[in-house]
DNA sequence: CTTATGACCTGCAAGC
DNA sequence: TGCTTGCAGGTCATAA
């Protein structure tokens, strides 16, 4: 489940089993989700069996699980990735990769699945700073629900690029935790067509297009995320609502709920990208 | 430095 | 029915 709400319902599921949780076994079904760890798979179940975990957290896309000491257990689920909380020796599920059992606060055991279809995610262990960031997402960006995020310097960033608008929401390093689906809900409620290069977007553009951005991302949070299909579940394998409530993504087809004219998806770097012909025209 | 492109994977839906 | 093709919520390394 990919986009910063998707992510952040996940953190939310897991925040109950994993804090102040101890780590009591660990199984890595498939080595390819073992990814950017320093070892192979057997060094990261001994890393972490035993060891005391605290209130996961969560940066764009990006969450982790600070243990007792100055690492974490940093989790990405890439395309297709879920973080399923079961009871012990539950009924298996579907593309499993790696099992961790916990014993967590009020003495309850879970067994923590990581699955992924596509194996675009994966999990390590790595060192964090002081600030208890791994370093494997020093060089992401704040996102747009962190406290310290400021909307001034991102537009600031923008205003001097040439590449287009999309491309730097979907930059990681200028601001995190959207990706294709928000990029263009944002897009379309700020009028932008999303080739518009960063530099020709007034500042006062730049910044409502923020705003969008930030309010689409906290809607489709309180409605749980958007699913499609089964690959993007909360904790407990259940679907959220906010598909319901997109004008653009995957819109292509139906009228524009604000100016009737058809949704068009078109072709560009190697993804799409949906848009209204009339309300998101290239000037 | 910035920007663009392909690699990494599995599986489903649509079209023939 | 079976085959092929296109498509999917991401990130990173590499090249220009």
């Amino acid at each position: 489940m990919p986009e910063l709400p998707e992510v952040e319902v996940v953190r939310l599921g897991l925040l109950p089993a994993l804090t102040d949780a101890r780590v009591l076994s660990v199984e890595v079904l498939d080595e390819r989700s073992i990814r950017r760890h320093d070892g192979d798979s057997a060094h990261f179940e001994a890393s972490l069996v035993g060891r005391r975990m605290r209130e996961p957290r969560r940066r764009g896309k990006f969450l982790w699980v600070p243990l007792e000491g100055a690492e974490a257990l940093v989790v990405h689920l890439g395309m297709s990735g879920q973080m399923l909380v079961r009871e012990v020796g539950a009924m298996p599920d579907r593309h499993a990769r790696i099992r961790l059992v916990v014993e967590s606060r009020d003495g309850r055991e879970y067994e923590i699945r990581f699955a992924d279809q596509r194996i675009f995610g994966g999990m390590a262990v790595r060192a964090v700073d002081g600030e208890g960031v791994p370093d494997q997402v020093a060089h992401i960006a704040l996102d747009p629900i962190d406290d310290a995020f400021d909307p001034a310097a991102v537009v600031a960033r923008l205003r001097v690029r040439s590449q287009s608008v999309k491309a730097a929401l979907l930059d990681q390093q200028l601001i995190s935790g959207i990706g294709n689906i928000y990029a263009d809900e944002a897009l379309w409620r700020a009028r932008l067509h999303y080739l518009t290069p960063g530099k020709r977007v007034s500042e006062r553009r730049g910044l409502e297009l923020l705003a969008h951005v930030q309010d689409v991302l906290d809607r489709a949070l309180v409605e749980g995320g958007t699913s499609f299909d089964t690959q993007y579940v909360n904790v407990n394998g259940e679907s959220g609502y906010f598909a319901h409530s997109l004008n653009a993504y995957g819109q292509h087809g139906k009228p524009c709920p604000r100016c009737g004219a058809i949704i068009v998806r078109e072709k560009w770097s190697n993804r799409s990208s949906h848009r209204c012909p009339k309300c998101q025209r290239r000037r």
